[in-house]
Formats: structure tokens, C-alpha cells, sequence
DNA sequence: ACAGTTGTTCTAGCGGCGCTAGCGAATGGC
DNA sequence: GCCATTCGCTAGCGCCGCTAGAACAACTGT
């Protein structure tokens, strides 16, 4: 406990921060590239650490462990998800207000399948696979806040039940995204059925 | 390759027959009851051998693997939800025919998430653990067929997008359902998100 | 320039996993 | 009573997630 002894040299400090950082990057991304080639029960701490081309204890010294690089995979993810869903929300919010139809939420929920069919690995470490990332907890990260959020912003700001449609609309998706990528839905016919549901969902007949 | 030599006492081998098939039953209980218990990670073969009483490799005579193990499991999880829902949905119908105001789709729609919340384990060996079994495939087992039908039967036979409504509806469920179970919309006002969802789905405004 | 201290990476190994080869003990047929 | 077959067992393979402690490198003050 030398308290703030040996502070060493500033840079030196800033430079080793900054390729530790690229390193926890790296693993990130090499555990995202193997388990989208080969699935998540490929990637091993085993194989990851030679991926890497560092040692397994490596792995350790940046995430707690295996939950926790599937955990970052994740967090990554829902920052990538929101991305795409505003991007197809302000694409269609742009043409014009909301008419009734559904219009955003069409584009949302395309958007959601989307991503879900291009990244199925990642939407499995997001929604499937066993984590501890809670959503309407107070220590729910940001990024899954804001995910939520372009959930919510597809509805109404007048509507009562805009919460409770967003979590109804967000939580189909998600059953119709896994029963798809799983294979228990054809995925051929797979927008049909999205676009069924958004029918139903804001009221059209 | 004796063909029918050997035959041995008719009596004795149907004995042998009838154990066997009890052992199959018993270690099929076994996991569900393991894995009810303290979560299918808890389910290892060297586990439920012991439970049973059996050494490993008397599985493996059973099962190809823990995997068939898993789908036994879920196998008779469908029989017993297609049950449930059959019992929802006559329970419903017999108090006069169907309303359009989605009385049997909100019954077998809570009777769908009341297994799941009372057998979370069984629901997780049905639709989340990588298992082979498909839906719409030519050998599909007749319990998954049986279980959507019942979905099926909830709706018109008259409408021309009964299956496709069958589809939505099932697929919608199981997206509140897993969210639900594993934490991620509160479980307690589960509920009225189902009552949401089925008066969307059946045209309610 | 150098000795000491600090921090970081690696080698090696633990217990447990799914799964299987091959042995030994019952069991039924002649 | 001997043989053939069936059946369950012991033992072990290669892999897993994870970690202790050695080996090494880097930075410090003198």
C-alpha cells in the first residue's frame, strides 16, 4: 500500500492502458469471429487464448472468466442492435409522422430480424445464452436501455400503454427471432409472419 | 446374424423388456428432477448415473448421449403441454363456442406460461437447449405436432391465416416466455402482458 | 550502470466433463 | 455341465474452465 508512490512515467502508464485496451478489444472481437464460424460451444478458453496468441491465463486477467467475455460479446452486441434499429426507425420517421399503420414498427421489427438472421451467434450470447444481464434492473447497462428504448420510441408518446407495447412487440420479435434462427419456423416465410404481427400489433385488420 | 435363434423363454425376455423400459422412464425422471432442481448445468452423466444407481455407460445403452437424454426430456414435455393446453382450451370452448373476443387463445395463452413458469427446466429442454428437434419438418414428432395444433384450434378454421395466426401466436408466447423466465421482463405483471398480447393478436383495440 | 521492486505473462496442473474400449459376471440354450 | 451371448462395470482418453506459482520484463532510485 504505497498509496500514490511510484506513479512512474505518465506515458509510459497512458501507453500500456492503451494496448491492454486494444488486447481486451481483441479478445472481444476474436470470440465474437469464432463463435459466428463455429458456434458458441467452439469457443473454449482453450482455443480463444491460442486465437489470441496469448496464454489462458490471459483471458483471466481481463474478464472474470468465460461469462464474462461471452457478457462483453454481448454488451457489444446491443450497442451494434441499437444502432440498426434507430437507423431503420429515423429512416422511416424521416418520410413522414406515423400514420397509424405502423410504419416504424415495421421497419423496427425488419431491422431486429435482420440483425438477429446476419448475427446469429451474437443475438444468442445477447438473448439466449445463460447470463446475468438483467433489463429492468437499476443496474441494467445502457446499452440494453437504449435498445429498449427504440422499442418504445415506435409507439406513440401518448399512448398509456406505450411501455407495455413496447415489451409486448420486443419480446414477439424475440420469439419469432429464436424459434426462426433454431430452425422450428421455416425462415423462408419468416417476414410474412413479421408482418403479420405488426398488423396485429397496432391494430390493423 | 443367428435370425431368430435363441430366442430364449418368451416370458423372460418380455420381464427383460418391461425392466428395461422402466430404467429408460426412471433416468429420463431422473434428469427432469436434477435438472428442475438445480438447473441442467447440474446434469452431467456421471450425476444422474449415480441418482439412478446405474454406472455411466448404462446411459449411454439408453441414450445415444446427454443429448438424447435432453430430447427425451423435452419430448415428454411436449406430450404433458400439448395436455395442458388441450385441457385450457376445451375447458373454455364447452362454455359456449368461440366469441371473437379471444377467450381461447387468452386461456391457452396462460395455460402456455403457466407450464413454462411451473416446469422452467422442462421449457428450457423443449425450446432453448441446442437439441435436433424440428418443427415443421417431415419427421417431426407427433407430440410437437400435437402441441401446435392445439394453438391452431384457438382460431377460426374458417380464417385463411389460421396457421399463420397459430404461428404468431405460439412464436409471440414463447418470446414473452423466455424473457419472462430468464429475468428479463419482471415476472410479476407477466400476466398482463399475455392479455395484451392475445387482445392484439385477436383484433381488440 | 546497477540492484531492487513491481507488475505481467507463462507453464503446469487440478478436478470435472462427455464418451468409450474392453473385461468379468451373470443368464439362458444345448 | 459346458458354451454362447448379453449386460453392466471399471478404467481411461481427450477435452473443459480455472488457478497457483515460477519466470520474466520493465521501471525505480541511487
Amino acid at each position: 500500500m504505497s498509496s500514490a508512490a511510484s506513479l512512474g512515467s505518465m506515458s509510459t502508464a497512458a501507453r500500456r492502458a492503451r494496448e491492454r485496451a486494444q488486447r481486451h478489444q481483441l479478445i472481444i472481437t476474436a470470440a465474437r469471429e469464432l463463435a459466428e464460424t463455429e458456434g458458441w460451444e467452439a469457443v473454449t478458453t482453450r482455443r480463444l487464448a491460442e486465437r489470441v496468441e496469448y496464454s489462458q491465463p490471459v483471458l483471466y486477467s481481463h474478464f472474470g472468466g468465460k461469462d464474462g467475455i461471452v457478457r462483453a460479446v454481448a454488451l457489444e452486441g446491443f450497442t451494434e442492435l441499437t444502432a440498426a434499429l434507430r437507423r431503420a426507425r429515423e429512416s422511416v420517421q424521416e418520410h413522414g409522422p406515423e400514420d397509424g399503420t405502423g410504419r416504424t414498427l415495421r421497419a423496427v421489427g425488419m431491422a431486429y430480424w435482420d440483425f438477429a438472421a446476419r448475427h446469429p451467434a451474437l443475438y444468442q450470447a445477447m438473448f439466449v445464452l445463460p447470463t446475468d444481464l438483467k433489463f429492468a434492473h437499476e443496474e441494467t447497462p445502457q446499452a440494453l436501455r437504449d435498445a429498449f428504448g427504440e422499442f418504445v420510441a415506435a409507439f406513440d408518446p401518448a399512448d398509456p400503454e406505450r411501455l407495455a407495447m413496447a415489451e409486448v412487440s420486443w419480446a414477439s420479435l424475440h420469439g419469432l427471432t429464436t424459434l426462426g434462427m433454431s430452425g422450428r419456423v421455416p425462415t423462408a416465410t419468416q417476414t410474412e409472419r413479421i408482418e403479420l404481427l405488426v398488423t396485429l400489433l397496432v391494430g390493423g385488420g
